[in-house]
DNA sequence: CGTTAATAGTTAAATAGTTGAACAGTTAAA
DNA sequence: TTTAACTGTTCAACTATTTAACTATTAACG
C-alpha cells in the first residue's frame, strides 16, 4: 500500500466528504419521505432522546440562532408535532417535548432510517466498519475541539 | 476489541455523522467566512473542475430540481461570479462558467478549506486517515448504487 | 428596595435554497 | 410537418437561516 501525500489525502477527503453528504441526504428524502425535513427529523430525534430540552440548547447544539429553531419549533408545532411548556419556577424558559403524534411520527421515520443504514453497513466487513465509525468518532472530538467547544 | 453488534454501529454512525456534518459546516463558516456559502463554494468548485457544465449536469449531480439551479446560479450571475454562455449549434443549452471574479474568490476559500482540513488530518496517524478515507470512498460508491444507478 | 444586567424567547425583514407546475424555445423523430 | 422530447426559465409556496429590535422575566448590586 503506497503511502499518499497530505495534499492527495486532503483532495480526497473534501471530495468525498461532500459527495456522501450528498448522497445520504438524497437516499433518506427518496427512501423515507415521512413528510419531515431533515432538519425536522434531527431535531425531533434530539428531543426524543432529551426527553425535553429548551430553545437555546438546541440552538447551541445545532450552532444555529435561537430565531432560527423558534421558525423551526413553530412550524412543527403547527403540524402538532412539539409542545411548549413555560416553566413555573422561570417563566423566560420554554420547554419542548414531542406531541404522541410527533413521537410517532419521528419513531417510524427512525425505524427506516436504522434499515436503510444497516443495509449500507452490511456491505462493509465488520471490522472495516468498526474502524470508520471509531476513526468518525475521532474527528467528531477534533472538530468540537476546533469549533468553540 | 470487542465486537459491538450491528445495532449499536449503525447507533453510532448516525449520530456521527450527523455530528460531523453540521461541525465541519459550523467550522468552515466561520473560520472561511469568504461571502460564499456552502452551496455556492460547491457550485464554484465543480465547475471550477469541469471547466464548464450544464443546469441539468449540475441539477443531476446536486440531486436538486433544474430550477433550483436556475435560481442558485442567477444569483451568482448577479453577483458576478459566474458567466452564461449559449450553444452555438445547440441554442436550449447554457454553458455555465467563472468568471475571473468567481474563479478568485473560489481559489481564495478553497485554498482556506486545504488548510483547515489539513489541520485536522494532521491530528491523525496517516495510516488511519487513509484507511478511513478510503473506506469513506467505499461508502460513497455503495450510495451510488443504492441512489439512481 | 430599585435600578441595571443578563437571560429566554419572539418577531420581522431579508436572503438562500428547494419543489412542483406551467411555460418558451429548440431540436429530434414519426 | 406535426408531434415528441429536451433545456432551461418563471412563478408561487415553502423551509431554513441571519440580523436587529423587542418583550418578559430573573439576577445582581449599590
Amino acid at each position: 500500500m503506497s503511502m499518499p501525500d497530505i495534499k492527495n489525502l486532503v483532495d480526497r477527503y473534501i471530495a468525498v466528504s461532500f459527495s456522501v453528504e450528498k448522497k445520504a441526504a438524497s437516499l433518506v428524502k427518496n427512501q423515507i419521505g415521512s413528510d419531515l425535513t431533515n432538519d425536522q427529523h434531527f431535531t425531533l430525534r434530539y428531543i426524543n432522546q432529551a426527553g425535553s430540552c429548551t430553545s437555546s440548547e438546541l440552538a447551541e447544539v445545532f450552532d444555529v440562532k435561537k430565531s432560527a429553531i423558534t421558525a423551526m419549533i413553530t412550524r412543527m408545532w403547527e403540524k402538532g408535532l412539539i409542545q411548549r411548556t413555560r416553566d413555573e419556577n422561570d417563566r423566560r424558559v420554554v420547554y419542548l417535548t414531542l406531541t404522541e403524534k410527533g413521537n410517532e411520527l419521528y419513531v417510524k421515520a427512525e425505524d427506516k432510517i436504522h434499515n436503510l443504514v444497516e443495509s449500507l453497513i452490511n456491505r462493509f466487513d465488520q471490522a472495516e466498519i468498526q474502524q470508520f465509525i471509531e476513526t468518525f468518532e475521532k474527528l467528531d472530538k477534533v472538530l468540537s475541539q476546533s469549533n468553540g467547544q
